[in-house]
DNA sequence: TCGACGTCGGAATATTCATTCCATCGAGAT
DNA sequence: ATCTCGATGGAATGAATATTCCGACGTCGA
């Protein structure tokens, strides 16, 4: 017989529920039981898949423990608490314009708050839609195969554009491809730029109004001979190279501010093509 | 011993694929195997979480039919097959393999580069369409209201975060909001950080491998009275603060670089969420 | 009409699976 | 130090499952 513990008597039925009172359960839970709530919300769609036995490996612990882990909720066993986890799955995808539109209208008439976010989402998802759109693949593959031939790769960037330089450069830095990024806050950049010559390569960020030092920076570096390759919102921007390739890139915006998802995915398609073409 | 028909040795590992080849070969199906591919083609969600004696009951055959049914398209048997339909549903944000495939068959150039392209721009989608289901709106006016009061926000952010915090301090510039950024090559953080207090507000962001650098400053700062905004992506990151709030972002990542396009919109909705908030 | 081959249904089987049970371990209290 | 109770690992069990096998049926060609 067991007692009776501090869960309900009836086990939640949808998954939010049930993965709320694992948060919330954790602390007081033991050793076992709780690195399997860890591993639950980690790792959902493999609890809805998976069989015990797999589970468990995966979890570190003993099939049997994933029993308890479920009776301790209050499911009769493994299987009933498993099927919360694929109804979670079951919805997604069929639901899922039906759920957004829901969203959305949750969203309408509330805070400023919920327009601000809303706002901004949408401004991310247009962005990237909109980057499908313009960004043709032979454009890619010709910015790579120039990067790919670079000795060192000089990352320009200011203001909005920061962000993006920096990303780049640590992913530059995690795949070993030697890369120098101008625009921080120390005063050595025209210096740095000077090294750069024919072999090497650099990547030019700027958006209206453009940064005057970006321009300077890229106009001088082009000017010794380093290809170029600029990351624009316009066809007419003062930035696009002799030497080089460029890419048109419209961020909606909102509220002023730009987002930055279709310059942050078309600068991780560059860095990762870079790292792919120098592999082979 | 079986006959070898017009089926490949090897068959489709991904969904799409084994979906193409199951409407072509419709025709030349005997009978009960065609009302198999009928039904699989129309209930996939079944086919992935069902066992073989439910699903063949709904498709109205007999369980060996099944069997035969994945043999006829190349498979061991039927758990072999059941796997590519439990693979399309599932949304393991680093199983890159399986998405890279089932991209390849979607985008119509198939070269290296136009897939990482649509890799990245469909993680970017994904990231910011979790983000909707997740966060509340209650979460944003609290996490608003908590750094409209603050004298100073400190931006605490290292590697993969840095560009989120670097843009939300060059917006925080622009609006008018004081803001100290913590994380760059400086080695000054924690003498900066030292001043913080109560007064004041930080907003820390960090994923797994949380950078330690990051726990430290923010634990630091929070034991001295200095309430917390904290985007992470797990509620069990050792991040989530005693003090403040915590936002919960799951960023969908390809090839192993996440995407920002979700902590880049919640950012931004802080960020000018503030602004608004001090304007009243 | 007869034979042959492919298809199918359903029982038999072998495997995999969830669950239960029990011995052991360890922490905290007396 | 001893006892107690919950937690845990791991083997045993029994149920459920996928798979195989074989006889029957129907169709097509001779």
């Amino acid at each position: 017989m067991m007692t009776i513990d501090d869960n309900d008597a009836l086990p939640p039925r949808d998954f939010w529920s049930l993965r709320n009172r694992m948060v919330s359960r954790k602390d007081t839970l033991p050793k076992r039981l709780a690195q399997v709530a860890i591993y639950a919300v980690a790792n959902p769609d493999d609890v809805a898949f998976g069989t015990a036995a797999s589970i468990a490996e995966k979890a570190e612990v003993q099939p049997s423990t994933l029993v308890r882990f479920a009776q301790a909720f209050g499911y009769q066993g493994f299987s009933d608490l498993q099927a919360v986890f694929q109804d979670r799955l079951r919805d997604r995808t069929s639901n899922y314009s039906e759920r957004l539109s829901s969203l959305r209208s949750h969203v309408a008439g509330d805070s400023k708050s919920a327009t601000l976010f809303a706002g901004f989402c949408k401004a991310a998802e247009r962005s990237v839609g909109s980057l499908r759109e313009r960004v043709q693949v032979e454009q890619i593959d010709e910015a790579a195969a120039l990067l790919a031939k670079a000795e060192t790769i000089y990352l320009i960037g200011q203001r909005r554009s920061f962000p993006v330089t920096s990303y780049m450069s640590y992913a530059f830095g995690k795949l070993g491809v030697k890369s120098i990024l101008v625009g921080s806050a120390q005063g050595s950049d025209p210096e740095t730029l000077s090294f750069a010559g024919p072999r090497d390569a650099a990547i030019a960020i700027s958006f209206t109004p453009y940064a005057s030092a970006t321009l300077n920076y890229a106009r001088q570096v082009n000017e010794a001979g380093t290809p170029l390759v600029v990351i624009t919102d316009s066809p007419f921007s003062p930035l696009i190279p002799k030497i080089g390739v460029w890419f048109e890139v419209v961020e909606a915006d909102y509220e002023g501010f730009r987002s930055l998802s279709a310059s942050m995915a078309l600068a991780m398609t560059l860095t990762v093509a870079v790292a792919e073409a120098r592999r082979t």
